[in-house]
DNA sequence: GGATCTCATGTTTTT
DNA sequence: CATGAGATCC
C-alpha cells in the first residue's frame, strides 16, 4: 500500500526498477527517461516498503550537486530526513572513509590535504627536479597525466610496469611524486580512491565492516566509472551483492579521465544474473530533438540499441545557422534569445553550450554588449584564482604544515623579502634537521638557540614569518575559520598586496572577501572540514537558481542538466568533434556522444550554430562545419540542411583558395592531401587550418614534436647498431617508436626519444 | 631581492 | 590572444 505513493506516475519500466528484488541490478536509462526519480524513489522504497535503514545505504553520485537534490528529494517523499544515509560523490565519500581510517594509513594522518590540479602540478615538477630529469623533455602536465591514468586503472607506483623509455621516465616521475605527495601529508583527487581500494586490499577486517554496513548499494552515471571505481564497488557490494546501477553508455564523455563505460559489459559478465531494465521513455524533449538525437547517435558503431520515444509529438524545428565569425555567432545567440524572451521565455531557461571554455569568452562579451544576464559554469573557476588560492594556501598551510607546496606558493606572497636564495637555504636547513620547512621557520622563530646559517634580513624575514604562522597555528582551534583567516589577511597585509589600484585589484580583495564569506558560512566546521569541503566542489555544485541569467557551459558540464533552449555553439571541425580526436575512432564516438548529450539537454528547442570562420591564438582561419551536423535529417532543420551547408560552405573554402582578396595566411594554411572522413568533399581540395592538424611531414627535424620524424625508406645511423632502412614509425602516445632494419643486427624496434637516430641524406 | 619585460606556448573536457 | 616562465633590469 505504501508502495502505491512511491510508483504512482512512474512508467512500468520505472516501476520495475524501483521496487526490482535486491542483487545486482543494471538500469539503462536514455537521456530524460527519468533515472534521478528512480533512483531516488529506489532509495525511498527500500527505507519505506523494504525496512532498510538509511545508515545501510550508500548512493554514489557525479556532482555533490546531484547528491545534494536527491537527498532534497528523497526528504521530500519520505516526508522526513534519511538520516545515516551515505550519499556523495566517489571523491567525498572515499575522502570520509579515508579520514574515518587514517590510523590505518601508512603514510598518512587524520589531517591530510587534497591537493589540486595545480598542487599536483607543483609536485610533479619538484619530481623531476629531484630526478634531474628535464621538464622540456618531460612536461610535468604529461606525465601527470600518465600518473593519472595509471592510478585510474589502479596501478601502483611498485606495479606500474615500464613498457618503453616514456613510461619508464613515468615509472619514476610517479614513484617520487607519490613520495613527495606522502611527504607533504597530502592526496591527489586519484588518490583518495585508489587509496580508499587499496586500504580495503589490505585491510579486509575493516573491508568487511563497510561490506555489512552497506546492504544496498546505488550508482548513478555508471557508465562514467573507472576501474578504480569500478573496484571499489565491487569491494563494497561483497557481501550483499545488492548494487544498483544507472547508466547510458551513449553518455560516456569522460574517457579522458579514465571512465570506461565497457563498466556496464563487465558489470554484466561479473554479475550474470543481474536483471536489467531499459528506461526508453524520455520526459523532455519533443519528438524532433529526439530524433536529431538519436540521429546523431545512431551513427556510433556498437552500441547497445535502446529505442527511446517521447509523447511530446512535433516541436519545433533545429535552427542551425551559419555565422561569418564567431562574433556573428555570438550575435546570431543574442538575436535568438531576445526573440525567445519576446515570446515569453526567460532568459534563465536557456543555455548556451559549447566544446572549450576559450569558446565563452566572445558570449560573454556580448551578453555584456546587449545587457542580457548570464553566468558562466566553469570557465575561471573561483577556487582556481590566484588570490583565492593562495588564501586557502595560508590555511592549508595552518591546518597541515607538513604541505610544503602551499608553503612554496605563499611563502613570499605577500612579498616580504624572502626569496629564491633564502627559500633555498631554508629548505636545505629544514632538510638537515629533518624537519618539514614550516616546522624549519617555526623552530627559527622560536627557538633562540637554533644553529642556522641565516643572518640579518633573511633571517629577519623568515623568523617573522614563523612566528606569525607559528601563532596562527595556536590559534588555529581556537576560532571560527573566518576568524582565523581575518588574523592571516590582517597580519599579512594582503589587502594592500592585492590593491594595486586597478578595478581587477579591487575584484580580486572582492574575490577574497568572498571566500571568507563562504567561510563564515561554513560555521560550524574546523579548519579541516571546510578544507576538504572547498577541495571538493566543483562549480557545477554551486550553480544556484540566477532567475533570469542565461546559462553558459560547456557540453562536459551540461551533463545531468535539462534547459527548454539549447545553444549549441561552434559546431565545427576541429572544435566538435575537437582536432585532438579526429583521428581516434574511440575518441571520435567520444565526441559525438558530447553532441549528443548537448542535444538531448534541450527540451523545446535547440539552436546550432557554427561560424566559417574562427579565431585561435590571435588569428582567424577557415572553418568547416562539424561533419555531425550531416547526420541530422534534413526534415528535422530549418532552412538550408545541413549537409547542403557543409556542401556550400566547402564550396565557398575552395573558392576562397583563389581569392586572392581573402587570403590572409599564405605560407602559413597548408593544403591537406588528406581531409578526413571525405564523406563531404572531396579530400584533395580542403584547406587545412593551420592549428587542427600539424603536418607530420612538416620537417623531419628534431624539433618537430608532435608528428613522426621517420619514415619507411629512410635510411639512418644508430650509435651502437650501425647503418639501417626505416622499414615502420608510429607514434605511440607522444613517443615514437621506429622499426628499423639494421645491416649489422637485424630488426630493432626503438623509441626515437631514448634511442639516438641520425637521418642520412 | 624584487619588479618588469620578452618570449614561447597552447589543457578539450574535471572530480 | 593570454598566460607563464625565464631573462633582464633596477
Amino acid at each position: 500500500m505504501i508502495t502505491m505513493d512511491l510508483i504512482a506516475g512512474l512508467n512500468t519500466a520505472q516501476q520495475t526498477a524501483v521496487t526490482a528484488k535486491p542483487g545486482p541490478i543494471l538500469v539503462l536509462a536514455g537521456p530524460g527517461s527519468g533515472k534521478t526519480r528512480v533512483l531516488t524513489h529506489r532509495i525511498a522504497y527500500l527505507i519505506q516498503d523494504l525496512r532498510i535503514r538509511p545508515w545501510n545505504i550508500l548512493a554514489v553520485t557525479f556532482t555533490n550537486k546531484a547528491a545534494r537534490e536527491m537527498r532534497q528529494r528523497i526528504e521530500n517523499i519520505l516526508d522526513g530526513q534519511p538520516r545515516g544515509l551515505t550519499m556523495g560523490t566517489f571523491h567525498s565519500i572515499c575522502a570520509r572513509i579515508l579520514r574515518r581510517e587514517s590510523q590505518h594509513l601508512t603514510y598518512y594522518d587524520k589531517d591530510f590535504v587534497i591537493f589540486d590540479s595545480a598542487d599536483q602540478l607543483q609536485v610533479v615538477k619538484q619530481a623531476l627536479k629531484d630526478l634531474n630529469l628535464d621538464d622540456k623533455k618531460f612536461p610535468p602536465y604529461k606525465m601527470l597525466n600518465g600518473i593519472s591514468n595509471a592510478k585510474n586503472e589502479l596501478i601502483t607506483p611498485e606495479i606500474y610496469a615500464a613498457t618503453n623509455y616514456i613510461s619508464e621516465v613515468t615509472r619514476r616521475v610517479y614513484t617520487q611524486y607519490q613520495a613527495l605527495l606522502q611527504a607533504n601529508n597530502a592526496m591527489d583527487f586519484d588518490d583518495l580512491l585508489m587509496n580508499t581500494v587499496l586500504l580495503f586490499q589490505e585491510h579486509a577486517d575493516i573491508l568487511l565492516q563497510y561490506q555489512e554496513r552497506y546492504e544496498h548499494i546505488l550508482v548513478d552515471e555508471f557508465q562514467d566509472t573507472n576501474t578504480t571505481q569500478y573496484t571499489l564497488l565491487r569491494q563494497l557490494a561483497g557481501v550483499h551483492h545488492n548494487i544498483f546501477a544507472v547508466g547510458d553508455s551513449d553518455q560516456s564523455i569522460y574517457k579522458w579521465r579514465g571512465a570506461d563505460f565497457r563498466n556496464i559489459q563487465r558489470f554484466r559478465e561479473q554479475y550474470p544474473d543481474a536483471e536489467q531494465i531499459l528506461l526508453e521513455q524520455n520526459y523532455r524533449s519533443t519528438q524532433i530533438i529526439l530524433d536529431a538525437a538519436k540521429a546523431v547517435i545512431k551513427r556510433n558503431p556498437q552500441r547497445v540499441h535502446k529505442e527511446l520515444f517521447t509523447l511530446r509529438q512535433g516541436g519545433s524545428l533545429i535552427t542551425v545557422r551559419e555565422a561569418y565569425n564567431e562574433r556573428e555567432e555570438a550575435q546570431f545567440v543574442m538575436d535568438s534569445i531576445e526573440n525567445l524572451i519576446l515570446e515569453g521565455y526567460s532568459g534563465g531557461d536557456m543555455a548556451v553550450m559549447y566544446r572549450t571554455n576559450a569558446q565563452s569568452r566572445v558570449l560573454e562579451e556580448a551578453f555584456l554588449r546587449v545587457g542580457l544576464p548570464y553566468r558562466v559554469v566553469g570557465a575561471t573557476e573561483f577556487y582556481k584564482r590566484r588570490e583565492v588560492k593562495d588564501t586557502i594556501a595560508y590555511l592549508r598551510l595552518i591546518h597541515n604544515p607538513a604541505d610544503a607546496v602551499s608553503l612554496g606558493r605563499i611563502l613570499n606572497v605577500p612579498t616580504r623579502g624572502i626569496g629564491a636564495k633564502s627559500r633555498q637555504a631554508l629548505q636545505a636547513w629544514a632538510a638537515y634537521n629533518n624537519l618539514q620547512p614550516a616546522e624549519a621557520l617555526i623552530r627559527l622563530a622560536t627557538d633562540a638557540d637554533a644553529q642556522h646559517p641565516f643572518k640579518n634580513r633573511a633571517l629577519k624575514a623568515l623568523s617573522t614569518f614563523g612566528s606569525m604562522l607559528n601563532a596562527w597555528i595556536v590559534l588555529r582551534d581556537q576560532v571560527p575559520v573566518a576568524e582565523l583567516l581575518d588574523v592571516v589577511l590582517e597580519q599579512t597585509h594582503f589587502r594592500m598586496h592585492l590593491d594595486d589600484g586597478t578595478e581587477e585589484g579591487e575584484e580580486r580583495w572582492g574575490n577574497v572577501m568572498e571566500f571568507r564569506n563562504v567561510a563564515a558560512e561554513g560555521a560550524d566546521m574546523n579548519l579541516g572540514e571546510f578544507l576538504e569541503q572547498v577541495a571538493l566542489v566543483s562549480e557545477t555544485d554551486n550553480l544556484d537558481e540566477a532567475p533570469n541569467a542565461t546559462t553558459l557551459l560547456t557540453l562536459h558540464a551540461a551533463k545531468g542538466l535539462e534547459f527548454p533552449i539549447v545553444f549549441l555553439t561552434g559546431l565545427e571541425d576541429g572544435l566538435l568533434p575537437h582536432s585532438r580526436s579526429l583521428d581516434e575512432a574511440e575518441e571520435l564516438a567520444e565526441e559525438r556522444r558530447l553532441f549528443y548529450v548537448g542535444i538531448t539537454r534541450a527540451k523545446d528547442r535547440v539552436y546550432i550554430s557554427h561560424a566559417f570562420r574562427r579565431t585561435f591564438y590571435g588569428d582567424s582561419a577557415v572553418s568547416v562545419p562539424s561533419r555531425f551536423l550531416g547526420d541530422i535529417p534534413e526534415a528535422l532543420t530549418d532552412g538550408d540542411s545541413s549537409a547542403v551547408k557543409r556542401e556550400k560552405s566547402k564550396k565557398r573554402v575552395s573558392s576562397w583558395q583563389t581569392d586572392t582578396t581573402w587570403s590572409k595566411p599564405q605560407s602559413s594554411t597548408r593544403w591537406s592531401a588528406d581531409g578526413g572522413s571525405g564523406r563531404f568533399q572531396s579530400p584533395s581540395q580542403r584547406p587545412r587550418p593551420r592549428h587542427l592538424e600539424p603536418d607530420p611531414f612538416a620537417q623531419g627535424t628534431a624539433e618537430t614534436k608532435r608528428g613522426p620524424q621517420y619514415r619507411a625508406g629512410m635510411r639512418v645511423n644508430h650509435g651502437r647498431f650501425g647503418d639501417g632502412v626505416v622499414i615502420e614509425s608510429k607514434m605511440t602516445g607522444d613517443d615514437e617508436e621506429v622499426t628499423v632494419a639494421f645491416a649489422d643486427v637485424g630488426l630493432k624496434r626503438l623509441s626515437a626519444s631514448f634511442a639516438k637516430l641520425d637521418i642520412i641524406q
